[in-house]
RNA sequence: GGCGCUGUAGCUCAAUUGGUUAGAGUACCGGACUGUCGAUCCGGUGGUUGCGGGUUCGAGUCCCGUCAGCGUCGCCA
C-alpha cells in the first residue's frame, strides 16, 4: 500500500504519530508561505499543512498543485492551533504536517470539481462520469446501493434461498416489452435476445426442485425511457416452491422491514397494507398509488345523471363516469391560470376533454363558472359528497373510466406534490393484488397477459376464464413504494393444460405455443411442483430509499432519454467486417 | 412518434420584452500574502450565444428546421 491511513480516519487519538496519506487535491489555500490542501478520498478530507519552516517538499512542488491532482503525503499528525479546529469533517481536530509531497498523478483542468456549489448540467456530468462519481452524494448513493444489495442477499441467504445465474444470451419471447438482439455469427439469421427478465428459467429451477431461488439480474428492456426507467436495469429475482401469494408477500415484508429498519432507522407495520388493484383504481386511479396522502377519488356520476349540465348528464348517461378530487384549502395555490394549467395537461397527456371545477367560498357556496348550469340543491349535493368547506377547489373528469383514472390519478399526484401534501422523507409501503389476468388490446382484438402469461389465475375465478376473461383476477402482487412500483410477482401456472388455456386465449394457437414456449410446457408435464415469486426493481429502491428523483443517479454508468451513454458514445457503427460475420447488411449504410 | 422545458465563457448563470463593444461569480493564468478551511487582495486570458436557414436597418432575444439533455404521453407482459 502506498498509504499507511485513509483522508478519514486521523483523529486527537492519533497525534504525534507519522503516516502516509493518498488521494486527491480537494482545495488549495496558498498563503505564500503555509500551504493548506484538503486531501479527499472515499472515506473522508484531511487538512495537510505544508508548511515552509518543516516539511521538505520543494515550495515550487507544491505550488505545482491545482484541483484533483493525486497527491501521496508523507507526515506527522498534529493537534490543530486552539479555536481552529473543523467541526463540519471527521478530522477537523488534527491536520497532518508534511514532511514529503509526492505527485503521483496531476489532473487537467477538470470541467467541474466534486465539491463544487452548483452541480453541472447531466449532460456534462454523464461525459465525465468518473468526475461525477467522485462527488460524495454519488458515493453515498452507490454505498446504499451496495448496503441494499447485501442486506437483500443476507436475508434471502438466512432464508434457505440459493444464488443461481441464468444466461444473459437467451431466446426472444413474443410478449412484452422490445427485445435487445444479439446477431448469431455461427447460425446467420438468427438472434439471441437479451433477458427481460430471467422469468421461465427461474421457473425452471423450481421444477428442477432448487425450490428457493435468487439472483441479483441484469434485465434489458429496449423501450422508451423514463426518470425511473432505464433500457437494462437490476431485479432482485426471487422463486419459491410450494408457496402461495401470501407466503411470497410475507417474505418480502420482512426483507423490507429489515431493510427500512437497518437503513432508513424506520419500523414498519407487518404486515404491508394491501389493496386490491379495483379498490386501487377506485380510490386512487392507478395500480400504484402515493399512500403518503390522503385525497381520494370520489364517484359523483349518480348526481351527474339528474343534473341539467350536459357535460356532466351525457358522460354520466352514456355509462361513463364523472369523478373528482377535492384539494383541500387548493383555491390559494391554484388561481384561474393554475387551474389552466392543470386542465392543459389532463388534455395534452391523457385526452380529457376538460376540467369541470368549483371553487368552496368562505359563505360556503360553490363559485364555478360552470355553477350557474346546476340547481342550488344539486350544488348542495355535490359540495356534500365531496365533502367540500370553506378554501378547496373541487376538481371533476367526465370521461371513460380510463380517462378519469389517468387524469385524476396524474392530478392528485401533482397537486399532492404542489401543496406539499406529505413529508418527502416519509416511506410508504403497501401492496396491490388481484390484478386482473387480461387486457383486451383493441388495436390487436384480442386479450394480452397484463402481467405474463404464466401468471395463474385466482382459483375462484377460473370457471371464467373462457367465459369472461376480463372478469379473471390473477394470484398477483405489486409492492408499491410511495407511489412507484418497487416490484410485482406472480404465483405461476404449474400444469400444462391451464398453460395452454391461457395461452390459447392470448390468441396463441398450440403450434405457435409449441414453437414458442413448448420446453416450458413439456417442462410443466415432468413433475412441476406449485412456484411462485417475485421481482424487485433494485434500482427504484435505492433511488426511493436515498430519497432520490430519477434512477440515473442510483446507477454508476447510466444511459440517458435517447439510450446512449454519453461517456462510451455507446451504441456505435461498427467495422463492415463484424457485419459481415454475422450476415447482416445495413438497410440504410451509415457514411463514414 | 406526440407535447413541453432547456441550450450564452471550462462550469453555474445574467443580458431591462428586437438596439452600442454579450456581463457576473467561479475556474484558469500572473502577482501579493505564514493559520486558512467557499481564504483574501490586485491584474489578466477566455464567446461561431448548440447547429442551419429565415424575418428585420438591426437577432442571444422573433419564426422555421435540426441536434442534444431533461420531463411527460404513447410504449414499458
Amino acid at each position: 500500500m502506498l498509504r499507511t491511513h485513509t483522508c478519514g480516519e486521523l483523529t486527537a487519538e492519533n497525534v504525534d504519530q507519522t503516516a502516509t496519506l493518498c488521494g486527491w487535491v480537494d482545495r488549495i489555500r496558498d498563503f505564500g508561505g503555509v500551504t493548506f490542501v484538503d486531501l479527499r478520498d472515499r472515506y473522508g478530507v484531511t487538512q495537510v499543512v505544508f508548511n515552509p519552516a518543516h516539511t521538505k517538499a520543494p515550495a515550487e512542488l507544491v505550488d505545482k498543485l491545482r484541483s484533483e491532482f493525486v497527491i501521496k503525503v508523507d507526515g506527522a499528525v498534529g493537534l490543530r492551533p486552539d479555536g481552529q479546529a473543523n467541526k463540519k469533517i471527521a478530522t477537523g481536530e488534527i491536520e497532518f504536517n508534511a514532511d514529503q509531497l509526492e505527485i503521483l498523478n496531476a489532473c487537467k483542468t477538470p470541467p467541474f470539481v466534486p465539491g463544487q456549489k452548483d452541480l453541472p448540467g447531466e449532460e456534462i456530468r454523464l461525459q465525465h462520469r468518473y468526475l461525477d462519481l467522485r462527488r460524495q452524494k454519488m458515493m453515498d448513493t452507490l454505498v446504499l446501493r451496495n448496503k441494499i444489495i447485501k442486506g437483500m442477499r443476507d436475508y434471502a441467504s438466512d432464508h434457505d434461498f440459493i444464488d443461481i445465474e441464468t444466461p444473459i444470451l437467451g431466446r426472444s419471447t413474443p410478449e412484452g416489452a422490445r427485445d435487445y438482439l444479439v446477431p448469431s455469427r455461427v447460425h446467420n439469421g438468427t438472434f439471441y435476445a437479451l433477458p427481460q427478465s430471467p422469468q421461465i428459467y427461474k421457473q425452471i429451477m423450481m421444477i428442477a426442485g432448487y425450490d428457493r431461488y435468487i439472483q441479483v439480474a441484469r434485465c434489458f428492456r429496449d423501450e422508451d425511457l423514463r426518470a425511473d426507467r432505464q433500457p437494462e436495469f437490476t431485479q432482485l429475482d426471487i422463486e419459491m416452491s410450494f408457496v402461495d401469494s401470501d407466503d411470497v408477500t410475507g417474505l418480502i415484508d420482512g426483507m423490507m422491514e429489515k431493510l427500512a429498519k437497518d437503513l432508513l432507522g424506520v419500523d414498519l407495520k407487518l404486515p404491508l397494507p394491501q389493496l386490491t388493484y379495483k379498490e386501487a383504481m377506485t380510490r386512487f386511479g392507478h395500480d400504484a398509488p402515493d399512500l403518503r396522502f390522503d385525497m381520494e377519488i370520489v364517484d359523483c356520476t349518480d348526481i351527474a345523471k339528474k343534473v341539467d349540465f350536459r357535460v356532466f348528464r351525457a358522460v354520466a348517461d352514456g355509462g361513463n363516469f364523472v369523478r373528482g378530487l377535492n384539494a383541500k384549502k387548493g383555491t390559494e395555490k391554484y388561481s384561474r391560470r393554475g387551474i389552466d394549467e392543470l386542465t392543459k395537461m389532463v388534455q395534452d397527456d391523457f385526452g380529457a376533454k376538460g376540467l369541470a371545477w368549483f371553487r368552496v367560498e368562505e359563505d360556503g357556496s360553490l363559485f364555478a363558472p360552470i355553477a350557474k348550469n346546476f340547481k342550488p340543491e344539486e350544488l348542495d349535493e355535490i359540495k356534500a359528497r365531496m365533502n367540500g368547506e370553506p378554501g378547496d377547489l373541487l376538481l371533476f373528469i367526465a370521461d371513460t373510466w380510463e380517462v378519469s383514472c389517468k387524469s385524476l390519478y396524474s392530478l392528485r399526484k401533482r397537486i399532492g406534490a404542489e401543496m406539499e401534501l406529505y413529508d418527502p422523507k416519509q416511506m410508504h409501503f403497501s401492496w396491490i393484488v388481484e390484478f386482473p389476468m387480461f387486457d383486451y388490446d383493441p388495436n390487436e382484438k384480442r386479450w394480452v397477459a397484463m402481467h405474463h402469461p404464466f401468471t395463474a389465475p385466482l382459483a375462484e375465478d377460473l370457471d371464467k376464464l373462457e367465459s369472461a376473461p376480463g372478469e379473471v383476477r390473477a394470484q398477483a402482487y405489486d409492492l408499491v413504494i410511495n407511489g412507484y412500483e418497487a416490484g410485482g410477482g406472480t404465483i405461476r401456472i404449474h400444469d400444462s393444460e391451464t398453460q395452454a388455456k391461457v395461452f390459447g386465449l392470448l390468441g396463441m394457437s398450440d403450434q405457435d405455443a409449441q414453437e414458442r414456449f413448448g420446453f416450458l410446457l413439456d417442462a410443466l408435464k415432468y413433475g412441476a411442483p406449485p412456484h411462485g415469486g417475485i421481482a424487485l426493481g433494485i434500482d427504484r429502491v435505492v433511488m426511493l430509499f436515498g430519497g432520490l428523483d430519477n434512477i440515473r443517479d442510483c446507477i454508476a454508468f447510466p444511459k440517458t432519454q435517447k439510450a446512449r451513454d454519453e461517456m462510451t458514445q455507446a451504441p456505435n457503427v461498427v467495422e463492415k467486417i463484424q457485419l459481415d460475420e454475422c450476415g447482416i447488411r445495413l438497410k440504410t449504410p451509415l457514411k463514414d
